[in-house]
DNA sequence: CGTCGGTCGTAC
DNA sequence: GACGTACGACCGACGT
């Protein structure tokens, strides 16, 4: 074989019905079928990546009339019709091979096989090698020395002279003779009747050839092959001229126009968005390189002046604090950077280290030049998560005022069910730009650089873009903000909570390292015990943890009862619920449970939790997130807060470490059944709203309802179970599992729920009326306006209707609880910096505030808080807050 | 050696 | 199959 490079001739129209078979129901934005394209472009790109052609070009067919249907009119006239969603993909199949930079072939009056025979039969004379790429069988009839076939199906399936002679028993000459003679019932090539592929083949290897073997069939030994041949020698001869793929059809092969260019991006990133193809989408859309951009460096104090000057007149810039540390409450600053305009950014260097240390400026003076802007309130401030900014300037002194548009949370109204809000995909969502990344500039994993050692050119790019991308999205943002009505709780909710969540972030809540450490050397010897004593009990040690070998000792060696398969992996499940009924029978699962339940708190809790500590404050910092809870909670990480346990006596525990600073008391304060009332509310049933009105045990309330006088069951026992009755409802628990949890029968459990709805008529209606709502809109809503789309209500599937239905019942509620305790600790923020400003807010729990005061003021500062929290939104029933003041988190709730 | 999906478990 | 919203630990498969 020569040294020439290979050409690759793709037989389009094959691969397309290929792709069009292999990937089904994938459909584009506007619910037109995009399978084929899909699959072929997802073949085409693969055969580049793997076989990095220098030569390639594609052919298709151009219309079912050709030179064969001129030979017989019936050619090809049983096949059905090509899908009408097929056709429609083709222009896009060839939008694509353009866009990916593979010329497109063919030919008027020939199909897709002509054109490629006859390429490559001009390739191979001129010395080139040649690929056949296609799935079809006929093009082993053009496999010579220089050509191959490659059928991208199934890898590495090349197909040279001696592959065909094993695939196919013949030559590769031979081959069109034993199509022709076995023939394609489907293409109505007639053939020889009686002769399949085997006898075919047969034939033609013993004769030679198609002609030799007419000209001598007396000599064929089968009688039905001999009189078959005999009398259907016309048929056969057709049916060679229908299979034969032509070499001559009028197309000229030019190295030159072969040559593969590579993608055309700007084309392909048009094509992909049109049809909806994410990750190409991705790799295709614009970036830095592609786009002329106006961003400069700030090399002079002088030049800072003359910056603060243009942002001072602009009125309004969007910005972006360039930190890192250790963790974010100790982030330092690298750098800031401005936008005033779409594709312009100013670049302010302020902590760059090696090389190109000298291109800072001066942190402090830096700063102090830029100050009376930053602090100015009357100048509007535009940025991607402005709360972040917010916490590292004020780490250097510097309150961040006249906050205005944040784009992350104004993307998070929009939609909060987006996977994340991050600037990345908002802007490629948004915008269509590939933005840079963190890893791009610094690179990632063990090589990763930090900011400040990163060129301070290489980072103006990616600092620039931060600010100018924000800018833009702002623009995008806006009128979407409006036209979902999402005006007001963006600016009475999301925007002034961004300063307080900001504080509440640097502020931080103190952790006593030493009750952790105390409490871990208590568990561990626990833990130690106990483990010895369950391998003691199975017979051999093994990693508890690990559910695979946990499922082994139980299932295996124990041979107790497999109860339930995990979901995807259907494995045997070793979730609580099974072993808590494998407890019944044998003791390993009861000890395990228990043994989870001490290593989840060590590990979870004490062991990170000091871990978290900042040696600065002697304070946990944990983030807090206010775009990414679909329903408008907020949420916590690093560490989360929101979960430390509270259920158990030795979690509860846990919540001893967290305690206030020497002279000073922590007040919880926790809305009351909160999500009970915005039901009451929402629902307007006055059966509810009576019961909070009076101050009644709501879930005695409940259970008088449901379970009715004489079910013989303790006061007790009724209560417990009605929560689980009203909770149900907020979650839209089904008969099936609130039987479960409460112990009775599913019959008895529908029954619960009847006599609910018969109870609180107005629940009923609500929750009808909001999944009528969902049904019409699409979308669901708070009480504040905040939105969240439900497009599964409109499912087929009806599981995945079902979970919608139950998303769309429970927002409202949820959601509505949220904005409630939004709104509170806005007012009750406002209301301790007039009034008692040492007093600090320092934890928010989805129905709890947390704050920290001197002892001598906790008692008026709780009776501020609650008094704050009670009246923050008027409700049809009073909002209920329990309060409680101690020296640790775990006295406060007591 | 890092990434990532799966499973499990904590909170409200 | 069956309860909404989060975060995170651990395991183990997989790819570099």
């Amino acid at each position: 074989m020569s040294d020439a490079p290979t050409l690759f001739l793709i037989d389009g129209s094959n691969q397309m019905y290929r792709a069009y078979h292999a990937i089904r129901g994938l459909t584009g934005p506007d619910g037109r079928s995009t399978n084929a394209v899909y699959g072929f472009v997802t073949m085409l790109r693969k055969l580049i990546a793997d076989h990095k052609p220098e030569l390639i070009a594609c052919a298709f067919d151009l219309s079912d009339v050709t030179f064969r249907t001129g030979l017989a009119a019936d050619y090809k006239a049983n096949r059905t019709a090509m899908p009408g969603d097929l056709a429609d993909q083709i222009p896009w199949i060839h939008q694509a091979c353009d866009a990916l930079g593979v010329p497109v072939f063919t030919a008027p009056g020939f199909e897709a096989d002509d054109v490629m025979g006859t390429l490559a039969r001009q390739a191979a004379e001129q010395g080139f090698s040649v690929a056949l790429v296609t799935g079809d069988k006929d093009f082993f009839q053009l496999v010579s020395g220089n050509v191959r076939v490659y059928n991208p199906r199934d890898e590495g399936a090349w197909y040279d002279a001696k592959g065909v002679r094993e695939k196919f028993g013949v030559e590769p000459a031979q081959v069109v003779d034993v199509l022709a003679l076995v023939g394609d019932a489907i293409d109505n090539v007639k053939g020889v009747p009686g002769i399949g592929e085997k006898g075919g083949r047969d034939l033609i290897a013993t004769f030679g050839s198609l002609d030799a073997l007419l000209e001598r069939a007396d000599e064929v030994t089968q009688k039905k092959y001999r009189e078959a041949l005999k009398s259907h020698s016309d048929d056969a001869r057709q049916s060679r001229e229908l299979v034969r793929i032509r070499t001559d059809v009028d197309v000229a092969f030019d190295p030159e126009r072969f040559r593969y260019r590579g993608p055309t991006r700007e084309r392909a990133y048009d094509l992909f968005a049109k049809l909806g193809f994410r990750t190409l989408v991705t790799e295709f859309a614009p970036t830095a390189d592609s786009v002329a951009n106006d961003y400069q460096l700030i090399a002079s104090l002088s030049e800072l002046e003359a910056l603060g000057h243009e942002l001072t007149s602009a009125g309004r810039f969007s910005l972006r604090v360039i930190a890192e540390g250790p963790t974010c409450s100790q982030a330092q600053l690298v750098g800031l950077v401005v936008s005033v305009a779409p594709r312009h950014a100013r670049y302010v260097p302020l902590g760059h280290e090696g090389l190109t240390s000298g291109a800072s400026l001066d942190r402090r003076a830096a700063l102090d030049v830029l100050r009376p802007v930053l602090e100015d309130a009357a100048i509007a401030k535009v940025g991607h998560d402005l709360k972040a900014d917010v916490v590292v300037l004020a780490r250097h002194g510097v309150t961040l005022r006249g906050l205005d548009f944040d784009t992350m949370l104004a993307s998070y109204l929009i939609d909060a069910t987006r996977s994340s809000q991050a600037l990345e995909p908002t802007v490629l969502e948004q915008l269509g730009y590939k933005a840079l990344t963190q890893d791009e500039v610094c690179g990632k994993g063990v090589k990763a650089l930090r900011f400040a050692q990163v060129p301070v050119e290489s980072l103006l790019n990616f600092a620039g873009e931060r600010a100018d991308l924000a800018f833009q999205l702002a623009a995008e943002l806006a009128p979407l903000l409006a036209s979902g009505e999402l005006e007001s709780v963006y600016r009475q909710l999301e925007l002034p909570l961004v300063p307080i969540l900001a504080d509440i972030e640097a502020i931080g809540v103190r952790v006593d390292g030493r009750v952790l450490s105390a409490q871990a050397t208590l568990v561990d010897r626990e833990l130690s015990e106990r483990s010895a004593a369950i391998y003691a009990q199975a017979g051999e040690a093994f990693n508890i943890n690990s559910p695979k070998q946990l499922a082994e000792i139980l299932f295996d060696k124990l041979k107790l009862p497999v109860l339930k398969r995990t979901g995807t992996t259907r494995t045997p499940s070793t979730g609580v619920e099974v072993l808590e009924e494998l407890a019944l029978t044998h003791d390993l699962p009861r000890m395990v449970l228990e043994w989870r339940a001490l290593a989840k708190l060590k590990g979870t809790y004490i062991d990170a939790l000091p871990q978290l500590i900042n040696p600065e404050t002697g304070r946990v910092h944990s983030s807090i997130n206010q775009a990414v809870a679909a329903t408008g909670r907020l949420s916590s990480s690093d560490p989360n807060l929101q979960n430390i346990p509270i259920r158990t006596e030795v979690g509860r525990e846990i919540r001893r470490a967290f305690v206030a600073e020497p002279g000073h008391l922590l007040i919880s304060a926790d809305y009351s059944q909160i999500e009970l009332r915005v039901l009451a509310h929402l629902s307007g049933d006055e059966t509810l709203i009576a019961a909070f009105a009076r101050g009644d045990d709501i879930h005695d309330q409940t259970a008088l309802k449901v379970f009715g006088a004489g079910s013989g069951l303790s006061p007790h026992e009724l209560r417990r179970r009605a929560k689980i009755v009203n909770y149900a409802l907020l979650y839209g628990k089904t008969a099936f599992t609130l039987a479960r949890d409460i112990g009775v029968t599913q019959q008895a459990a529908q029954a619960f729920i009847d006599a609910y709805f018969a109870g609180f008529p107005r629940v009923r209606a609500f929750i009808d009326h909001t999944l009528a709502e969902a049904r019409r809109t699409g979308v669901v809503k708070t009480m504040f306006g905040r939105r969240r789309p439900v497009p599964e209500i409109a499912s087929k599937n009806g599981q995945i209707r079902s979970a919608a239905e139950r998303v769309a019942v429970n927002l409202p509620i949820q959601g509505t609880a949220a904005d409630i305790l939004k709104r509170a600790m806005i007012d009750v923020h406002a209301a301790l910096a007039s009034s008692y400003p040492e007093a600090r807010m320092i934890l928010t729990v989805h129905d709890e505030l947390l704050f920290e005061a001197p002892a001598a003021a906790a008692d008026a500062v709780a009776t501020l808080v609650r008094d704050k929290m009670t009246n923050a939104v008027p409700l049809a029933v009073p909002l209920d807050v329990d309060v409680g003041i101690g020296e640790t988190w775990k006295d406060a709730k007591n």
